[in-house]
DNA sequence: CAAATGTCTTGACAATGTCAAGTGTCGGCG
DNA sequence: CGCCGACACTTGACATTGTCAAGACATTTG
């Protein structure tokens, strides 16, 4: 087994991904409360301290799962963005935004569970809240290029965080509930388009508003 | 302090109340994850043991204030419901829910954070999985109510998702962020509009369709 | 080559979840 | 009245966890 002592064994910071690869796996087939640093260091093969040499403390680690789930949503939405942007109205583009965020949820399981989790990390002062900030950011941009220049500060972040929700619950319900068992992809195709007739509604409501 | 070895000391049943008590008070201000066993035990002034007496293990505890959530909210939208039925319509009763829902949440944050927790405890079985599909089948109830006849169940179920989403969205980063700190009350309420309006698209989806 | 540094290991400690075994009180039965 | 079992708790013990401290080895630096 493992020779007493250690060594540089890894490859250049290979150890520091694979602790949070594995964390990330672990997360999401266990839930967060049942994975320990322990078990991640016991999965990846190293000794129970190996860890803590590249995160600090177990609040460490789930801090960089943060970032990395932030800058993946950020990064991904960026690229539909950059990509559509001719093509798709800005209403259209939330939607695309919207998607992604439901879609990259359950694909990353384990770093969606972690996400929003205050308990788990704090993360003033860490990238992972100027991460989190950037996705925000994103969508506020799309709701006022949608809104008319008229549109109060409450009314955009009204708006930014109606539309947030309608990802961020149904993601939530479909990760945290075993709702995706019986809940066939065909479910979530129904909620997105009543998602997209609820951007729809926002630029109505922008362009009906006859004064005041 | 306490004698060695036991006695009645408690009234019929008032330590597992305060024990619950203690459990969603703790939770509220410190997080799931910072809460254990034996610090509800100290908090509520008892032995370590004691808990374990009227709830087996940890994830009774979590199961039990499931129970207790999903039961306050199914009530609340119950009484919301009967006192306003005549007077208002199931779009209008959907909202309120819906509100009922956030406000629950936000009163409640101890419960809400324990609520859609799988790895915290294992709800099959348990009383609160029944409580949690109350609460659904109310908010599905209306939505038939809403959607004409013809409507398919992914059609109903997935406006369920959509509206359940927008509640459980925004409780949730309301909850798990800061975000109610700079974000006062009257983001809520223009969440809410947003929020009625998209019903109000659900009622209008079910009108406007000319055939198919 | 020697020293410093970075990467990992082992060992130890307090706290936690939980099992096992006590200890005291209460209600009912003879 | 006195005994007895059930109940509601307590204390004690154990494996596991997060984390601190110190050691071992390879690589880099001087």
């Amino acid at each position: 087994m493992a020779s007493t002592g250690g060594g540089r064994t890894e490859a250049e910071g290979t150890l520091r991904r694979r602790v949070l690869d594995t964390a990330v796996a672990l997360i999401a087939t266990e839930g967060v409360e049942n994975v320990s640093m322990r078990r991640i260091a016991r999965a990846a093969g190293v000794s129970h301290q190996a860890p803590y040499h590249h995160f600090g403390d177990r609040s460490g680690v789930f801090a960089e799962i943060n970032r990395e789930a932030f800058d993946l949503l950020a990064d991904r939405m960026d690229a539909h963005i950059t990509d559509n942007h001719d093509r798709l109205s800005p209403g259209e583009l939330a939607t695309g935004c919207l998607r992604i965020y439901v879609e990259t949820a359950l694909e990353h399981r384990g770093h969606f569970r972690v996400m929003f989790r205050q308990d788990l990390c704090d993360l003033d002062g860490h990238p992972a809240a100027e991460s989190a900030l950037r996705s925000f950011a994103q969508l506020r941009r799309l709701v006022i290029s949608i809104l008319p220049d008229t549109a109060s500060t409450n009314e955009v972040d009204g708006w930014v965080m109606t539309l947030w929700s309608l990802s961020h619950g149904l993601a939530t319900l479909l990760v945290e509930m075993s709702l995706d068992r019986p809940l066939p992809g065909i479910l979530l195709e129904q909620h997105l388009d009543n998602v997209s007739a609820t951007v729809r509604s926002l630029v109505d409501h922008t362009v009906e508003r006859p004064g005041c």
